[in-house]
DNA sequence: CTGAAAGCGCTTACAG
DNA sequence: CTGAAAGCGCTTACAG
């Protein structure tokens, strides 16, 4: 039995009481502001010291409420029902705009058309007019994503990345997977589980394959894993710019009826439920699916049995994380981590009940 | 682009300056305590609700930390080299606590000896003494841990339950994983490798193994998986009342000299590495081998691929979650949920470098 | 360089 | 049944 905790922390009145001085001294000495002498502040900071003293953060707070609130922008995708893991970071950084309000922060949503580079300059454009104190924003289109973060850079501004890095950048902040290496997990995944050297197909359904970095770098932790076990050659693979069921179901047929020994397909992003779709269709069951996001379509084919594993990185608490980040460095000048990788999980038919995003 | 709270809150004072009375009549309504006439009353409800009113619960925390503090208590496993599971709870009610210092919040912890019943009994006995205002437990020995309940009952003081519940009891409140479930996600992830047909152990390795709920849950919903898919018949046991090295690997070698067919090993506990060891020092990494728990021990087997998957249930944040539901109980009034079932994670080599307690 | 006073939004005796 | 006042621990003009 040990106690927590024992005797109720001292505040500031009474490290002015022993100091012999008032509490605004006693303040400025804790926040480091000019003018006090050198001897008041030694022995105040000296008294901190003994004391241990930790500033009541509530009434640190309720103090601060008084000034300005704090606003902060958000830029993500516009949610369509293509777009429904989008969803997800929205709902974390509403759960912590509610859990902020108090504070006196206040949350502007920017949102742009994922196939629209110019929708999202329109929206970086609106952010820079709207000077917020603090951007939460995804990189989705590199070059305007930059250019707002050289003016973060330019006038001091804060700012997070979620879920997707700068490819080549060195961001102040990065909350969101290790892409790679969720790459490399679903390659082990569908390894452990295949049968007789079957091949195996990486799928990319996307508007946009060749400048997207995140689909390629999965690609890329996919094939190292293959590569580091000596079965690379067992690979195929199918691109489609199209992300209609029409033609990727299509495309689907004719690769299957080419490589009949096919035993497992990798899709490289939430378009997965396309090929669970095919799949079920077609009454392939024994072809191991895997593919990325608990979005309500690909959660449906995880029931049925068409999908055999879904890894998803925890978006709703990366949009979460996001802004309990800048809140943190705005009110109590904490420092921002550099990089907070999100844990990989993996979901299957049997686990999938219990999964929080 | 979409405004989140556009005009500061109204609080109590705006609302006494609406309905021409004082602050204490507001306070009164808000709370719903006597002495308020029903017309008055009325006013004020109608103000408050027209303008939406959300305590600041800042300024309300900082003036009830006028009152007296909040003392909890924590009945957990004392921590070992054996025990090392324990820790990972411990740190989130550590991690708690320190969220919740500022609010007055003291926790007691009250450790017992995993493999003694009586020191469970003992600490059971010095919180009655002690009275604290909620109680933190995982009801490692059920019937003591009902005497405990029922004086929670008789006292009306709030409880939860971490990391097992009490077979046949229901509890006021539980948090961690459905066991049961858990068992039949490990019995998937075995059956989706295994080759071949072969056999596949169920290995039971701890002081106590009938009277331990968790393990045979965890057993029964391994069986359930294989029985609902027709597979059965290729299970076979091994059971250690024993928890040393010389022994385990005694009784392994001796199954598998009888048994040359077996597949894969699904350990009910922790205990996983010794398997792991068993296995390394025999060349054997053929045999797929799964176990609970994200221990150093086992993530060191995990790292040469003697372990092929943990599950684990967060341990951290069912502590951190536990101390937070009573706290949000007392402080608050929020209703405490009946059950939080954890998410039933699982971990392999390509993915335990971002895995989060 | 230092201090007295007001205020953040709420709660709680106390007085009537 | 109702209100005036003090206080939670901190911050911030303002005055000297």
């Amino acid at each position: 039995m040990k106690k927590n905790n024992a005797k109720a922390a001292a505040g500031v009145k009474e490290i002015a009481r022993l100091a012999q001085v008032s509490i605004a001294t006693v303040d400025r000495v804790i926040h480091n502001r000019e003018g006090v002498s050198e001897k008041t502040k030694a022995k105040i900071q000296a008294i901190i010291d003994k004391l241990g003293y930790q500033p009541n953060v509530l009434a640190q707070r309720l103090a601060l409420a008084a000034r300005g609130a704090i606003n902060l922008a958000v830029l993500l995708p516009a949610i369509s029902s293509e777009t429904e893991f989008w969803q997800a970071p929205k709902d974390g950084v509403n759960k912590a705009a509610g859990e902020i309000r108090q504070y006196g922060v206040t949350i502007t949503y920017f949102y742009f058309d994922q196939n629209d580079e110019n929708t999202f300059e329109k929206q970086v454009k609106k952010i820079v007019r709207a000077s917020p104190q603090g951007i939460l924003l995804t990189p989705t289109f590199p070059e305007p994503a930059l250019r707002l973060i050289e003016h973060c850079n330019n006038t001091g501004t804060p700012y997070v990345l979620i879920n997707t890095d700068i490819p080549g950048y060195d961001a102040m902040s990065y909350i969101g997977p290790e892409i790679f290496r969720s790459g490399y997990l679903a390659a082990q995944l569908i390894h452990y589980g295949i049968r007789n050297n079957k091949k195996v197909v990486i799928a990319k359904i996307a508007r946009e394959i060749d400048n997207n970095y995140a689909i390629l770098r999965k690609e890329e932790g996919f094939r190292a894993y293959f590569k580091d076990h000596g079965l690379s050659n067992g690979l195929l693979t199918l691109d489609s710019l199209q992300t209609e069921y029409a033609v990727v179901s299509r495309k689907l047929a004719k690769l299957i009826k080419q490589e009949p020994d096919i035993g497992a397909v990798f899709v490289t992003n939430s378009r997965v439920s396309l090929v669970a779709r095919f799949l079920e269709a077609a009454g392939r069951k024994d072809i191991i699916l895997l593919g990325y996001d608990f979005t309500t379509d690909n959660v449906q084919y995880l029931k049925t049995g068409n999908i055999d594993f879904l890894i998803c990185e925890k978006p709703q608490e990366q949009g979460y994380r996001g802004i309990m980040t800048l809140f943190q460095h705005l009110v109590y000048s904490n420092t921002i981590e550099k990089s907070y990788l999100m844990p990989i999980d993996i979901i299957t038919r049997e686990n999938y009940i219990f999964y929080r995003n």
